[in-house]
DNA sequence: GAAAACTTTCAGAATATTTTGAAAATTCAA
DNA sequence: TTGAATTTTCAAAATATTCTGAAAGTTTTC
């Protein structure tokens, strides 16, 4: 396998992925090609690279460093916006937990509060429906204590310390 | 509020929370209804209460079961196919946790794995690459074995030993 | 074995998401 | 300032996903 062709089938491979987490696929295949990528690149290097127009990659651009994945570069004597990946992946999967819990558990926990608050568990029916929602709440509020901890802590304590916890 | 209108709200902000989760609104949708209801319903009731198609609430019921999230249930005297949900929610959380495993993770450490294969780190460019390559496998497998760990834990230990980990 | 009751399938329709590209806005050098 | 270079926006087009409903398939009953 050619050094290029491997590279490829990486970008490929990792937007395909991304659909089932509910991520554009184009998206992540800036962040695969900027993180395999030794210099950092401006948008008409990635729209040739990638074969896609140019708003399609300046609104990625955008979601990705909203999501904390990449970094706009400004290089001296040159008018063009550059772009590079954090290439430290621990602490980029870092910052998708954190970006994944303050988008995806923060309003299941918001919402599950707010029906707590506005039903009575007056009659039966009330308390069983309400079960569910404090059961729901316990379970979210679990993963995103957990994903706080990890998300806060350094690679060394996370593949030492947290791991012997299972042992 | 109401508790039907608070279970309307369940019902319809849970089917929103999940697209983000890259998840059929309809699957959601269904679950929730299932989740909240005393008794095991059938096709019709299903369609009935959400107003979908039959097609629809036979594919997305498939797919529940497939998560392992509802059970069908065949009532004596009944022609009809009933189903309910597992209406334990750390159970419930826990099997969501082992598919998306399945689903999620192991193909991108078997895909990295691969790749790591395919190509020799002879060149600087290559062993570069390699690194990205690695890291990434090395973060899935720590978000791999975790899930596995917690997925396999009972609530109690979940709730009181791995809680304690955060004082 | 035939018909009724029910479930499954799937092609086409409806809906939702993503992408394009050109116009508008912004930035910067002179 | 001006205008060239660059980025941003957004309506329309392309694509992808989901949903429908009727036909086909299956199971059960008599």
């Amino acid at each position: 396998m050619e050094l290029q062709e491997a590279k490829d089938r990486f970008i490929h491979t990792w937007g395909t992925l991304a659909t089932q987490w509910g991520i554009n696929r184009t998206m992540s295949q800036i962040h695969a090609l900027l993180l395999l990528s030794p210099k950092s690149l401006n948008a008409d290097e990635i729209m040739e690279e990638l074969q896609i127009s140019r708003g399609n990659v300046n609104m990625n651009l955008r979601d990705l460093m909203s999501w904390g994945l990449i970094y706009k570069q400004l290089l001296p004597g040159e008018r063009k916006e550059y772009f590079q990946a954090e290439k430290d992946i621990w602490k980029a999967a870092r910052q998708i937990g954190r970006e994944r819990r303050r988008r995806e558990l923060s309003p299941i926990l918001e919402t599950m509060e707010e029906i707590k608050k506005g039903v009575s568990d007056s009659s039966p029916e009330s308390a069983e429906f309400l079960k569910v929602v404090n059961d729901i709440y316990a379970v979210a509020g679990f993963a995103d204590n957990t994903l706080d901890l990890v998300t806060k802590a350094e690679e060394s304590w996370l593949t030492s310390t947290f791991m012997k916890m299972f042992k």
